[in-house]
Parts: structure tokens; C-alpha cells; sequence
DNA sequence: ACAATTGGTTTGCCATGCAAACCTCGATCT
DNA sequence: AGATCGAGGTTTGCATGGCAAACCAATTGT
């Protein structure tokens, strides 16, 4: 067992355009690139990497033709693409529920630090 | 209003490391350097450098003493960096109960893609 | 015909993340 | 006392990553 639940989230899923890409993409099964464009406020060039990048890892598969004559580019999760989420996910998960019993006692954020520990 | 949840991610606080720091620093209230360093799997260059990147941020203060003889760094939460994790944690509450949805009825593949036709 | 639009890839550059090298101070050995 | 070892961090150097601009290709509008 790794020492944090933050330990064993994949740099690949875990950054934050990818995580999206990722989502919509289980939420739709399959989706046009444009719309992921849009959904997630990105350039068409830097969508194009990350797709490129979750690609290379398995995660997804690029699939490219025509709607009646205009281009069009799909993107689908991979099972392994859909695991890898899940993964991502149950961390996140287990991170949030130890957090959250801190939150209880605590009343969220926290007004009442002071700011002097030097201990010496 | 944002399209997406994962657009409001910060990724000051959503990145892996930091997201760690943060989660450790707010379970302890005041952590060690060399507590995060071993919990979260670091180097000590590495950790030097994030703890860096949240204090420009406002997010921690850094605090140097002694514990007897030998020097010690303390990493605490400021308010801001609570809220920040807060702030993160709500955000990925949102994407995860938007997933957990599909979750729920998943036996592979979701029926009602909303994003694209299919090619023919 | 050709300008404008859609759809996406490649290029170029700056920021980021990481480990290795390095620095500083106290404890231990001889 | 001086050398050596190790704990505790910081700085440096480098490879990668993330982003928008520039670019390419096909289509639609005038």
C-alpha cells in the first residue's frame, strides 16, 4: 500500500484537461472533438495534443470521418481508457472521505489558525 | 458560468504533489518536512520546489526553527489554502457524482450518447 | 473565382517537474 | 582539534509538458 491515496494517481489521467477529456467522454461514449473543444474552453491545437497524448497511452481511440462531407474526428474510451478513470476516481474518492471527516469537526474552512508556531 | 467541472480546477491545487501537501498539511494542521517527504514519496529537492510554488500562492507558510539543536521547516495551511482545497474538493465532489450517475447503471457501454451521432 | 469558415495538426516557446549536485550545521570518530 | 558522517534542505540543470499561434486542407458563401 502506497502512503497517500495522492501517491497512486496517474499523472496521465490525473491532469486536469485530460481528466475532462476522460469524462465527457465516459458521460457521451463518443464524442466529436469540437465538442470537447468547446465543453472544455480549449484550442483546437491543445486538444489535439492531449488526445495525442491519451492516445499514446491507451486510453482512448481516435476515430476520423465524415459527417455527410465535412470532417469529423470521434473520441472514444478504451476500456482501459474507462479503468483508468475509475482508478482516478475511487482515489479521489478515498482522498475526499478522509478530508471530509476533517470538515465535520471543523466546520469546513477553518477561521481559527493563528500564526505562531515557532516552537522554540 | 463554466462548461465543465474540471474547468474550475486550479492548477495550482490540482496538481498530483501539491494536491498531496495540501491534503497532508490539512489533516495535521502543521507537518514536517520530512513527514511529507516520506508520506508522499518525494525527493527533497522536489518537495522544496512545490512548497515553494503553494507559498507564492499564498497558500502555505513555510516556518524554520529548531527542535533542539536541529533545524526543522514546518508547512502550515494558510486560510487561503484551505479554502483552495476546499474549493478543490467541491469541484471533484461535482465531476464524481456526475460520473457516479453513469456508474450506477454501467454494464459497458451508456445508451444515450448525446454529444454525436454515430459515423456511418 | 476567391474570400471566409470549419476542422484539425504541427511548430515554437515558456513553464513545470524532477533528481542530482550542492550547501550548512551538528554529532561522532580518532 | 580536525576529519568524517549524516540530517535537513536549497539550488541547478535538464527533459518534459502545456499552451497558443501558425499553418494546412477541405467546404461553403458571394
Amino acid at each position: 500500500m502506497t502512503e497517500h491515496p495522492t501517491n497512486s494517481l496517474d499523472d496521465v489521467v490525473h491532469q486536469r484537461v485530460r481528466l475532462g477529456i476522460l469524462a465527457v467522454a465516459k458521460e457521451a461514449r463518443r464524442v466529436e472533438f469540437t465538442f470537447l473543444r468547446s465543453t472544455l474552453g480549449l484550442t483546437a491545437g491543445n486538444l489535439s495534443q492531449h488526445l495525442g497524448v491519451l492516445e499514446k497511452a491507451g486510453l482512448v481511440t481516435i476515430d476520423k470521418g465524415y459527417e455527410g462531407k465535412r470532417a469529423r474526428t470521434w473520441v472514444q474510451l478504451t476500456k482501459a481508457g474507462k479503468k483508468a478513470l475509475h482508478d482516478e476516481i475511487t482515489t479521489l474518492r478515498t482522498l475526499i472521505h478522509q478530508l471530509e471527516g476533517l470538515e465535520e469537526r471543523d466546520g469546513g474552512v477553518n477561521p481559527g489558525s493563528t500564526a505562531a508556531p515557532s516552537p522554540g
